[in-house]
DNA sequence: GGCTGTTTTAAACGTATGTTTGAAAGCTCA
DNA sequence: TGAGCTTTCAAACATACGTTTAAAACAGCC
């Protein structure tokens, strides 16, 4: 069990260093040296690396499923008196998240785009922890998810669900960098709140399509 | 300029391994003992693990991007016998993507994923490096994609395409996980062409949403 | 104040990385 | 064949990394 002070300003500097970096590129002196402590502070506190990029994650992470927990089971008990709902759902969860860091509006990306990376960049390690830690609430969101679109396949909800993760993903792993192209090529600063609000009309868009047979073209030759 | 054979076996050991761990996490002793060549190789034919990167980039996106330059200047011109129709761009993309690797289709994964860590992975000089090579085919086919769309405003659009970009990218990025993910929980194989079948409908159908207002809930207590 | 357990510190350790070197091997063409 | 160039190779280099160590500094408590 870490002492206060110090943990958490190696937590802080690696939770931002990561986001920025990825995990392999950063290291732990860099980690160290821009919290202002010793080099050996991190493995005397949280044991390895490994071990605290775990804890970058838990401590966004916990607090955000265990509200996510409530919230979805007020939202399964709300089921019964009205229709289930996708925009509500995918909502619940935005508005989870950024509940869960309301004092700190730019952890909410840091977070996105670390769990990107932990999905995209190699690290198994952190998949599986993950998976062990929160696979729970992963999994009774996708049920959710699941009976807010009875019409659609199987097959088309599980890869419509991996679609939508990473239109997520991606857009806030690079909200940033996003942030001031769009500032400098349309002029309007954005907000987080903004680009959820942009994003939500076309995730449910896109997931509730009607699923017409694509006219992909078979001759590669002129495609026209 | 590098010789055939060994070159070759670099760029491919190196593809097939960056793809699949990322940049930094590959050394050139595992890439260079799976292509079979001498450790000094890769500093002989390309200069530097950088040259290396930038190499294994260009090997496909060069054709690609040839490919695209023409098929995207037939769409143009037959815009004026035609309106523009979004899904008829897409395709076009996906299909020059496809025709350009279709004697190895499973380098369109590795390919797109590639880009994926490109962009959330750190290593700048690769961003650097794509944008100063390739800008250009790209701001011609965002300029067809807004003319695609003329009822978006320029925010709408903006934000709409990268969600669209996030969703390609992410679903490639893990595109051989996903395929297997899929086969145990839906029971079904899944080709890059069929994934890429159920992409289109979903890009479409998110990109062309009628935006709604949404109802984004502002008390974050219940957010019912 | 002095003892005990905790935390911090500077230094070192072992390993892995990208790169360089200089000699050996291979090749081309007269 | 042998000179001149290109390519391969084993070995070494310098650097950076994660981790460990042992002593110093600190904390709370009798």
């Amino acid at each position: 069990m870490p002492q206060k002070d110090t943990s958490t300003a190696i937590l802080d500097a690696a939770e931002q260093l990561f986001s920025e970096r990825g995990f392999a590129e950063t290291s732990l002196r860099t980690i160290t040296s821009r919290a202002g402590v010793n080099l050996a502070a991190v493995n005397y506190h949280f044991g390895s690396k490994k071990s605290l990029i775990h804890a970058v994650f838990a401590r966004f992470l916990s607090p955000f499923t265990e509200r996510l927990r409530q919230e979805l089971a007020d939202y399964e008990v709300s089921l019964e008196r009205q229709t289930a709902e996708l925009e509500r759902l995918l909502g619940i969860v935005f508005c989870t998240a950024m509940a869960t860091c309301e004092e700190q509006p730019e952890r909410l990306n840091r977070f996105t785009r670390l769990l990107g990376l932990a999905y995209t960049q190699g690290q198994g390690h952190i998949k599986r922890y993950l998976n062990r830690e929160y696979g729970e609430v992963y999994g009774r969101f996708s049920e959710l998810l699941r009976r807010s679109m009875p019409e659609l396949s199987a097959e088309e909800l599980f890869w419509r669900f991996h679609f939508m993760l990473g239109a997520v993903m991606f857009t806030f792993s690079g909200v940033d960098t996003l942030k001031a192209m769009a500032e400098h090529d349309v002029g309007r600063p954005a907000q987080t709140s903004d680009v959820i609000g942009l994003m939500l009309p076309f995730l449910a868009g896109g997931m509730q399509v009607k699923a017409q047979l694509p006219v992909l073209l078979p001759n590669t030759e002129k495609s026209l």
